[in-house]
DNA sequence: GTTATTTTGAGACGATCGTAACAAAATGAA
DNA sequence: TTCATTTTGTTACGATCGTCTCAAAATAAC
């Protein structure tokens, strides 16, 4: 019925999530995004709209893929302590990287939640679910005698979710191999039953 | 021998460093500095130099004060483990303000840290003599029989240094007295003797 | 009161910001 | 082939970005 588009949607937004992820909100200019995304100013706007539009959208990829595995993980793991360990181990591996960008979710939280009430409101939902899943997780952990019940699965559940946000913000200072293992040696330790 | 200023640049270096820790460093510009320090362009400029500049003076001046505040309080205590606790009851409790912008030091650890490899080594140094700091007090506390030897005082110190960092951002999400309570009751049972 | 020195405020610089407009190009349906 | 429809790339808009220039103003020393 008309002409098609020339690029990938889907393909594109993940590019500018990951520029968002890597420079911030406002860092990044339309013109790194049409760069990156490779697409013309014009199919930008009429594609994905403005910039806070292109931005929300592309932090609903990420929260989507990457907290949407995280709980997945959880959910379905048979050992719940292990998934847990798993993914510590998976975010602290990530502060190796040569330049580690971090998590556009914690980036974004600390960017723009306070001046931006909208998206403070999904990431403080998303954050949530994020600690439901846990403390569903450390529930059955608990019932397996795999994790202590000196504290409450709620209590434990976000203990670990600030423990991950503050992994985030320490990958940033590219910590070497014993700052994670001493780190983690501490919150698996208050895990043990 | 010459005019003076017309204003007190510690005060205003104390407005910049207000500015930046609310708004973070790319989106404050520097008519929101000349506007909030009340100095003109030509003496933002003579006296201060570029925002880059300015940026990193006011991160220094962030830091002695946040940080050597910390490290003070940690040196002094007659109890190491209280002062933990006051240092984790004062920072949860800015989490109750109606808009949590934050550490500055957190802040710019996310914002700077992958792109501005000076402002990065900055703010490695600055947060490897925070644990230093705790270190210190840890193994007070455990000489004092405190705080538990199960773990190193290097490990809990990189603990604690990780949790604080993840309350910094998790006070952007304005959360209720029982997230820290909860969060807290899990940290210093790990601390327990 | 002069003079040397520094601060001040206003204006302006080129560059870049986010956004919009629009003609040319490319398609499926008729 | 023609036509209606959508995408594309270019151009440019007004606003604002960080920085600089420079004459006027204000002081301390003489």
């Amino acid at each position: 019925m008309a002409r098609p588009k020339a690029f990938d949607p889907e393909q594109a937004l993940d590019r500018a999530m990951e520029l968002f992820r890597r420079k911030g909100y406002a860092a990044t200019t339309t013109s790194d995004l049409t760069d990156e995304m490779q697409i013309g100013r014009g199919s930008l706007f009429s594609s994905f709209g403005t910039k806070d539009q292109i931005f929300f959208a592309a932090l609903c990829r990420y929260q989507e893929r990457s907290f949407g595995h995280l709980v997945a993980s959880l959910d379905a793991a048979r050992s719940p302590l292990q998934a847990i360990r798993s993914i510590f181990e998976a975010i602290t591996q990530e502060g190796r990287a040569e330049r580690p960008f971090g998590c556009l979710m914690v980036n974004s939280t600390v960017e723009l939640a306070p001046h931006a009430p909208d998206v403070q409101r999904y990431l403080a939902r998303s954050w949530e679910r994020l600690e439901e899943a846990f403390e569903r997780a450390i529930s059955r952990g608990q019932e397996l005698h795999e994790i202590s019940r000196r504290q409450t699965s709620r209590a434990l559940a976000r203990f670990l979710v600030t423990m991950l946000r503050g992994v985030g913000v320490g990958n940033k200072m590219r910590p070497d191999k014993d700052m994670w293992r001493d780190t983690l040696s501490v919150v698996f330790a208050a895990l043990e039953p």
